[in-house]
RNA sequence: GCGGGUGUAGCUCAGUGGCUAGAGCAUCACGUUGCCAACGUGAAUGUCGAGGGUUCGAAUCCCUUCACCCGCUCCA
């Protein structure tokens, strides 16, 4: 299978479509067709369900700790510039970055480091990457540039510390990590990873606002609202589904990586005692979603973050990941990750900015000793009124993409088989075999010829089955074109209306896999597809 | 952002300076047909990705630009 195959089937049978196509498109923006935004409402329609609106808050589910609750929300996509602060975003997505014009490699300002040093009687700045190495690495750079053998290294006069490139002004004598030559390195320039925006009509700096990279903060945000107005105990989810904005540098391989995509995302607050048992519950629940809903083992993958990948307030971070066919062998790509983001969120949004990379997850201070974000001052803890016990919950985060459960669907579902036509001759088939709850339409109902009072029995059958399903009906052409058609728009199920429909008020009904068909009554329909969508 | 490749009908592609730009499949109509890409007849379909230039003449040569694919880079 090639990722060719199915994006040509994907504009074809309008699954997707290039944002602004007729423009010529724009660089990581796409567009769902007819078939395509019914499989993604389909998607999270099914996550919504699963997880929301048919959770089962009674009973201990298998895996879980104890009974929890679930609530929804929807947060606007602009919110408080300050929210972005305190979450870390504005200082991780704004970063400045410089490119060698030698090596056409590209470095973060911030991270690369360098020192005076002088021979030959010429003075020169070294660089290297930020890290342990940095010594050895400005060493070789310094020798191999004034073309110096190893038993010379005493002859290098070092001027000062190991410094940052951020205390450099110019960089004209300044020799990239990687490079031969000097002033290869460009000026610092400044890459915003999140959509800018003004609000009001001044478009100063004062009305500067961001789309939201993700829709997590908004419930961070609002979880003091939710516990008051709907009156529940920990431990508690809330879920939101909704667009979100990253101005990517390289959106690659179709809807994979876009600029704008829909995020399903679930907060789940509960007691830091407990947060390890919830990881491993959420954990395993979503991966059994995917599976649930047709992706096959061999495809997906659970992968866990090594410890040392961790900041340092998680116990685990877990991604699942689908084998996607634009990766190369043994390689996959995310579809989730779910996170123990311990109290870092609650924290940083009462607090101020935390900072991740120290152990105690202290405040992050500037230069003069104050903080670097100011929270909002607020507390957000939560006080458990039979124990009495008051804590700042703990959050497990299980963040789920919509467009890229959508696409791994797709591709999981895009099947080449070998069916015989009419002669007998085996002929390639294109099947899409969806899941049926998640199929864009779940029957098409067909006259099995274009006479004899068929379509007009077939189009009643139509009429009455597309107040409970999305139902298509079609007439034209041979019957054989017509499932055809259906196969590669991963319709499950065909309801064909023939000579002997007219005598007994019976249909034939196919199975788009099996190709199988058995005889029911016209009345039946409706129940039959139901329990078999439901299976 | 860099390097390489590609861009012609809905899809897959042919067309290397010269007549009104083609093929297969798909689409539509009529007829025939009675269950898995049928057959016959007919029809419709293109700013040759976009803009500019060279030329008597450009899909074809040159420049710019946009998008897609591959490799770097990036990916909280």
């Amino acid at each position: 299978m090639n990722m060719d195959s199915i994006v040509s089937l994907c504009k074809r049978r309008g699954f997707l479509f290039q944002s602004s196509e007729i423009y010529g498109g724009l660089q990581g923006f796409w567009d769902y067709g007819p078939l395509g935004v019914e499989l993604k409402r389909n998607v999270k329609e099914a996550w919504w369900s699963d997880m929301v609106n048919g959770h089962d808050d009674m009973s201990t589910l298998s895996g879980a700790p104890s009974p929890y609750s679930m609530e929804g929300l929807d947060c606007t996509i602009i919110m408080h510039p300050q929210v972005w602060k305190c979450s870390g975003h504005y200082d991780l997505f704004h970063d400045h970055m410089v490119d060698c014009r030698e090596t056409k490699k590209r470095y973060r300002y911030d991270q690369i480091n360098g020192r005076w040093v002088e021979a030959k009687g010429r003075k020169i700045f070294v660089t290297a990457p930020a890290g342990d190495e940095e010594q050895e690495h400005l060493t070789k750079q310094t020798l191999k540039f004034f073309k110096l053998r190893n038993k010379h290294i005493d002859d290098l006069k070092w001027d000062g510390p190991v410094v940052c490139l951020t205390n450099l002004e110019n960089f004209d004598e300044v020799l990239g990590p990687d490079a031969k030559s000097l002033g290869s390195l460009t000026e610092p320039r400044e890459f915003n990873l999140m959509f800018k925006t003004f609000v009001g009509a001044l478009s100063g700096e004062e009305g500067a606002a961001f789309l939201r990279p993700e829709t997590a903060q908004g419930i961070f945000v609002n979880f003091k609202n939710v516990l008051d107005s709907t009156r529940h105990r920990l431990p508690l989810g809330i879920a939101q589904i909704g667009k979100s904005f990253r101005n990517e540098i390289t959106p690659r391989n179709f809807t994979f990586r876009s600029r704008e995509f829909e995020q399903m995302e679930i907060e789940f607050f509960c007691h830091p005692d407990q947060s390890q048992e919830w990881y491993r519950y959420w954990r395993d629940r979503r991966l059994k979603w995917y599976h649930d809903l047709g992706i096959s083992g061999d495809n997906l993958i659970m992968r866990e973050h090594h410890q040392d990948e961790l900041a340092h307030y998680s116990i685990g971070t877990a991604d699942i990941e689908y084998a996607f066919p634009f990766m190369s062998e043994g390689e996959y790509g995310e579809l989730e990750g779910v996170s123990h983001r311990g109290d870092f969120d609650l924290r940083s949004h009462m607090e101020g900015k935390l900072d991740e990379k120290s152990t105690d997850l202290a405040l992050q201070l500037n230069a003069d000793g104050k903080p670097k974000w100011k929270g909002s001052g607020k507390d957000l803890s939560y006080r458990d009124d039979l124990t009495n016990e008051k804590y700042v919950p703990h959050v497990i985060e299980p963040s789920a993409g919509a467009d890229r459960a959508t696409l791994a669907f797709l591709c999981e579902a895009y099947t080449e088989d070998q069916q015989p036509d009419e002669k007998g001759k085996m002929q390639t088939r294109t099947v899409m075999k969806l899941h049926p709850r998640i199929a864009p339409i779940k029957a098409a109902i067909f006259p099995l010829v274009k006479k004899d009072g068929m379509p007009e029995v077939a189009k009643e059958v139509y009429l009455d089955l597309k107040k409970h399903f999305k139902v298509f009906y079609d007439e034209k052409g041979a019957v054989g074109r017509r499932y055809r058609r259906q196969d590669e728009a991963g319709t499950p199920y065909c309801i064909t209306v023939d000579g002997q429909t007219l005598e007994d008020q019976t249909v034939t009904i196919r199975d788009r896999d099996s190709l199988e068909q058995t005889r029911i009554k016209i009345d039946e329909c409706e129940s039959v597809i139901r329990d078999r969508i439901r299976q």
